[in-house]
DNA sequence: CGCTATTTTGACAGCCGTCAATGAACGTGG
DNA sequence: CCACGTTCATTGACGGCTGTCAAAATAGCG
């Protein structure tokens, strides 16, 4: 058996190190049962960034969880619009761990270079099956998808693009702190104009004027792929 | 015990009959499993039209489906402005059977007068694990969801009003299909320009305009609560 | 140091929102 | 069967938020 050693993830991640382990996040799996899970895992993928993990439609037998970096799943119309459905960050599962192998209808690619862990499904759902707490693991992770989805539909259906942004900094923020990656106010922000934009149904220039005023009035700073925010209250006014 | 007559639903709706069997709708729980739901549903609800069903934050104990009439998801914003997350039909689950009794953080109303199964949230989960192919069901549910969210975020993103109303009809066409509901293309069609309005994030003024362009394009017909598609193709051309 | 990706800026257009008035449909009661 | 009130749909004028296009500036990267 290879030697694994625990303070060097790039070597061979251990689930017990996961950031937000996965199925862990809510004290549901017990810390000794992430070994269990570990014991489950097939793979340890690595991803360069901007490159495809899954594509729409194709068999996805298996489960991945990102262990590190960012990612985000989408859908493609005909004529080239994008939609980015959700971003992925570190404790992530891909999908949903279920028996069956259901041909996703979205795709997932790496923004940032990625860590993934791969699971088979069936295998994975049996475990989680069998372990005491494993459904209500699974099933807080359900709704907690299910919740981030519906208020995302606020935020497109009945926001403004200024309370949009707002309201996305301040999700962001907020799985961010679950994971204590914030220092200062300042977080890790890897994202461009047009990733924005195309989960929050505006354009890249908009976006950038948007941004522009938020700098502008004080509420937040950007800087090479981090956003500090400056002004907490304000942005929790504008995303009410 | 009191006796049931099968063909009175409005007395005592049956689990047999139900439209669309919730867990049952993808063939996982056997003809024979619904007697067995129904042992377990506590209580047979009828709501008036525009009755508030449940108020989001309130606890939750009871899970619902709706056996009769529609109903909608929705949250508000603080002045005001209402988004409906979706639209419940005959046979949907109202939120998740889940363990644990999660505070909604969403609203449902009434939207035409309705009948409602209310079951014990943690006794239907319990009942759904031990049986053969409950969980695959469940989770063949949630899929569902996942999916239906993830199609209305491209909606409200990424197309125009006009599209989005016409991925909005086939959308509402297609889970009628599922009931034998639809005669002639004409389907039951109970909403306000308000209801569509507050679901695709428009107005209930350009609800109307685009509705009328689509008439007078020949494309769909409107009628008193009843709506026919026309042109099939050219609804699935707009929608993509 | 050159190349590419990304951001910024400005002018302009258009989709959709807002407001207000009119009109139609419906339920109810006389 | 008609009068009345309520709810909903329609219409038109107008405005604004956001999209589009293109060019210039900047930043990132080998």
């Amino acid at each position: 058996m290879a030697r694994r050693d625990k303070s060097d993830a790039r070597a061979q991640p251990s689930c017990v190190d996961c950031t937000a382990r996965t199925f862990a996040a809510y004290g549901a799996v017990a810390f000794r049962e992430s070994q269990g899970i570990q014991r489950l895992r097939r793979e340890v993928r690595r991803v360069k960034a901007k490159r495809i993990i899954h594509r729409e439609r194709e068999a996805l037998d298996a489960f991945y969880t990102l262990f590190d970096g960012w990612a985000f799943r989408f859908r493609l119309l005909d004529d080239g619009r994008r939609q980015i459905l959700s971003f992925l960050l570190p404790g992530s599962p891909i999908g949903l761990p279920l028996r069956g192998s259901p041909r996703a209808h979205f795709s997932v690619q790496a923004l940032t270079d990625v860590t993934l862990c791969v699971f088979d499904r069936a295998e994975l759902a049996d475990y989680l099956g069998s372990v005491s707490k494993g459904w209500s693991s699974l099933e807080a992770c359900y709704v907690r998808l299910y919740e981030a989805n519906d208020e995302r539909l606020i935020d497109l259906g009945r926001r403004s693009a200024r309370e949009r942004i707002a309201s996305f900094i301040l999700e962001l923020r907020g799985r961010l702190l679950g994971q204590g990656k914030i220092v200062n106010e300042t977080i890790y922000f890897p994202l461009k104009r047009q990733h924005i934009a195309d989960a929050l149904g505006l354009t890249p220039v908009h976006v950038g004027r948007v941004l522009g005023q938020l700098v502008a009035d004080k509420i937040i700073e950007l800087g090479r792929d981090s956003l500090t925010v400056l002004d907490h209250r304000a942005l929790e006014d504008l995303a009410r």
